[in-house]
DNA sequence: TTGCAGTCAATATC
DNA sequence: GATATTGACTGCAA
């Protein structure tokens, strides 16, 4: 009984006490395989005071008292001894200790410290797989991230590129070395870090490692050697080549022969990467807006009119909706930070939304009256059209339309009034205001969306946007609010309020019109949530 | 099945 | 040459 509790409704972290600790990090230890082979420590065994002292050392929430000197890792954990030496317990103890060390500033890093031992360049050699962390396994480095307190994704990634580009170091070396990621990984993760409560536990796994790395009093000095090595190995490669002749690089990557019929060499099996024209993305975001969650009616519709693989359009709605849900991560953590000084990881906190599953919506409380499924009904034509229509010029302007009025129910979806220069899809023109759900997207609100985030992008000094109702100013992600209000600080946040209206410049700005989407999305699962139509409601 | 998270890797851009 | 973008893929969960 205990366990059908537990698992289905596990309570947060935080809330719970040590002793309601322990089974989760059993769970933890067992899912990594820390206590597999039935040796479950339960009572009395010997792990017993393992997970006692597990328990002990991390509590996120004390975080920030730890003293934040001690070296990085303590001698056991830089022991270059890897696995075998340290017992399971000793190396969760460990390891957790080394996560949870306040990292040190940048310059520590650089200046190296008291460092300690182990560790030459040697052990470095290859590059493709990521450091041992310091002596300590691969599976360790999950046991850590499953211990690990909850960290500032934000901060770290900050970080990690003031290190790398003070010393001239590349997202490609770091990020195979470091990370075990490929370059572009590496660039999108330092660019858009998610906040950690939104990350899975493979996903947190690069922001421990960065931690790690950036703990490490050597971290810059065994890059570089790195770095140092990969030259070497790259002029000698060079050299020999040379004298080969062989064109051992460049392997005579996609061109076009690819798609040819003939099956040449092996390598033209790759497939061309597709590469959608402005045109199509426009068509796609345009449905986007209509319907985030398209139907695959519709997705065939599209591909058909795009003249796209049905694959390639779900493939973009997937990303696309992924992405966006990114930059409004992003958007929160800035206005976050840029809000209240240094709560490091807020945004995750407040993440106390209820359902954690539902994930992402980060903002939360949208909902909208009638919502994607009415959008169903006429989708088939809107975004189609919209693309046949073509470069969807004018479609897209509309976002520009003022605001509409605050009004109460299903703001944000209503892309309704369209300015009229906005060339109406026939949705919309047809839907009458209840309809709405045809305008998902309702521009009214991305436009002051939009302003808002273009003001947090750009920094705008805290005050800025304080005028602004507080809501906006920080969303969900400050503080704690109670799940209704912090529901409609995010709406706020989102559309931006009344006074945004005028600010934004009429070019149509690819956020706003993402954060019009998103809102779609929202709306949609909320209402999927709700099985049900409840039209208002969740007044903002 | 569908949607998502996390990545890769080809390209585009700086 | 380094970094950013983005279509596609894999694995997982509901």
């Amino acid at each position: 009984g205990s366990v059908s509790d537990m698992l289905s409704r596990p309570k947060p972290w935080s809330k719970l006490t040590q002793k309601g600790r322990e089974p989760f990090i059993r769970m933890q230890l067992w899912l990594n395989g820390e206590l597999g082979q039935g040796v479950l420590p339960v009572q009395g065994q010997q792990q017993g005071p393992v997970i006692q002292s597990v328990m002990s050392l991390q509590d996120p929430l004390l975080q920030g008292s730890v003293s934040s000197e001690s070296t990085p890792k303590t001698s056991a954990s830089c022991s270059p001894a890897p696995e075998s030496p340290m017992s399971s317990s000793e190396s969760v103890k460990s390891l957790t200790e080394l996560v949870q060390q306040p990292c040190p500033s940048v310059e520590t890093s650089k200046d190296g410290k008291p460092p300690e031992p182990s560790e030459p360049p040697a052990s470095d050699s290859q590059p493709a797989t990521p450091l041992p962390l310091s002596g300590h396994s691969a599976l360790s480095i999950q046991e850590l991230v499953a211990m690990s307190p909850e960290l500032d994704t934000y901060g770290i990634t900050k970080r990690v590129k003031e290190v790398l580009t003070d010393n001239n170091l590349g997202q490609r070396l770091f990020g195979e070395t470091i990370l075990g990621l490929t370059q572009g990984s590496v660039s999108d993760l330092l660019a858009r870090p998610k906040p950690w409560h939104k990350l899975s536990l493979k996903g947190r796994e690069p922001f421990v490692r960065m931690q790690l790395w950036l703990n490490d009093p050597n971290n810059v000095e065994k890059l570089m050697d790195m770095k140092r090595m990969e030259k070497k190995a790259y002029m000698k490669r060079r050299h020999s080549s040379v004298s080969d002749n062989q064109p051992c690089e460049s392997p005579s990557v996609g061109i076009d022969y690819s798609q040819g019929a003939s099956p040449q060499p092996q390598h033209q099996l790759k497939k061309p990467r597709v590469v959608l024209a402005p045109e199509e993305k426009e068509a796609l975001k345009r449905a986007y807006q209509q319907k985030p969650y398209p139907s695959p009616k519709t997705i065939e519709e599209l591909a058909t009119q795009l003249n796209l693989k049905t694959s390639t359009v779900i493939n973009w709605f997937h990303n696309y909706r992924s992405r966006i849900r990114r930059e409004l991560f992003i958007e929160e953590i800035q206005a976050g930070s840029q809000g209240q000084a240094g709560a490091s990881d807020s945004p995750s906190a407040r993440s106390g939304r209820a359902a954690p599953g539902s994930e992402g919506d980060s903002c939360d409380g949208v909902e909208a009256p009638e919502g994607p499924s009415a959008a169903d009904a006429e989708e088939p034509s809107g975004p189609a059209a919209a693309a046949k229509s073509q470069g969807g010029s004018a479609l897209e302007e509309r976002h520009e339309a003022p605001p509409r009025p605050p009004e109460k129910a299903e703001p944000p979806p209503s892309r309704s009034p369209e300015p009229a220069t906005a060339t109406t899809t026939e949705a919309q023109s047809r839907a009458p205001p209840p309809e709405g759900p045809a305008d998902a997207a309702g521009p009214a609100p991305s436009p002051a969306a939009a302003a808002r985030e273009d003001a947090a992008t750009s920094a705008a000094p805290p005050a800025a946007r304080e005028g602004a109702p507080r809501s906006s100013a920080l969303p969900s992600t400050s503080a704690p609010p109670p799940a209704t209000t912090r529901r409609a600080s995010s709406l706020q946040s989102l559309f931006g309020l009344p006074e945004a209206a005028g600010a934004r410049d009429s070019r149509d700005n690819p956020l706003r019109k993402k954060k019009a989407a998103n809102l779609n999305s929202i709306i949609h699962r909320l209402e999927k949530a709700a099985s049900r139509e409840e039209p208002i409601e969740w007044e903002f």
